[in-house]
DNA sequence: TTGATAAATTGTGATATGGGAATATTCTCA
DNA sequence: TGAGAATATTCCCATATCACAATTTATCAA
């Protein structure tokens, strides 16, 4: 038993917040971005290829929940990684490509049951 | 430098898919419940007091992309953590309650824009 | 068989998210 | 000042997500 039951619905909540914000593409490449060291925004936008108002966003969001902090130089306004676990986070899951069979491993196996796999074909 | 432009945008697509399904409350708490060891689902939808269906529906995304793997046992299914980066990433990200003061924080700081202020409270 | 239990699937509606275009804001420099 | 560069904000649309009810599938027990 680890550690179980101590976190509550509000800590969860917030968890998925970090959580949700790292899960998107262009988040995570930000990220790496970021992880050359400070960019002001028109560097970030030229390594992802979005609208300037898109990456805007992002950042934004991300600012917003502590993931990124920004800090304006002139006109220019640069972004900078603000909370380590966003490395450590997309250092744990860069460990594995993949894995995981991702099919229902049955235990007694007693037939496959032909019919639910013939009726997955037939609709 | 850390290690930069390894990650093509798949690679980034995939790492997002596995982040977008723990970045749910209740997906969280469904890792949580399962650090206790493998659970049938009823214990599980015990314990996040959701329908069966909802529950059901949050299982099988997860057991699709890996994190969890299901075993039938009788009639029931139990579930299993599939993927050691869950358990990783939820102490990784548990680590932290929260920081980062989450507003723009300026260079030269001339003047905090008051007009920009005021008009944050207007809308 | 039939009935009961456990879980998965389907259908549907409400809400959230992601993207760009257009516009606004903030700042620098001549 | 005024022009222009760098970002941010708004608006709108398409799509994804989440939850539930209803139904279906799978298994056991009598």
């Amino acid at each position: 038993m680890y550690c179980s039951s101590e976190l509550s619905i509000e800590d969860l909540v917030r968890m998925a917040d970090v959580l949700r914000l790292l899960a998107h593409p262009y988040r995570l490449k930000i990220i790496q971005v970021l992880e050359n060291g400070p960019q002001p925004v028109h560097n970030i936008v030229a390594h992802l290829g979005l609208a300037q108002a898109s990456v805007s966003q992002h950042l934004n969001a991300m600012r917003r929940i502590g993931l990124v902090a920004a800090e304006r130089r002139g006109r220019e306004v640069w972004y900078r990684i603000a909370d380590p676990r966003s490395i450590t986070i997309l250092q744990c899951i860069r460990e594995k490509g993949q894995s995981a069979d991702s099919r229902i491993r049955r235990g007694p196996r007693k037939q496959e049951s032909a019919r639910a796999a013939g009726r997955r074909r037939s609709a």
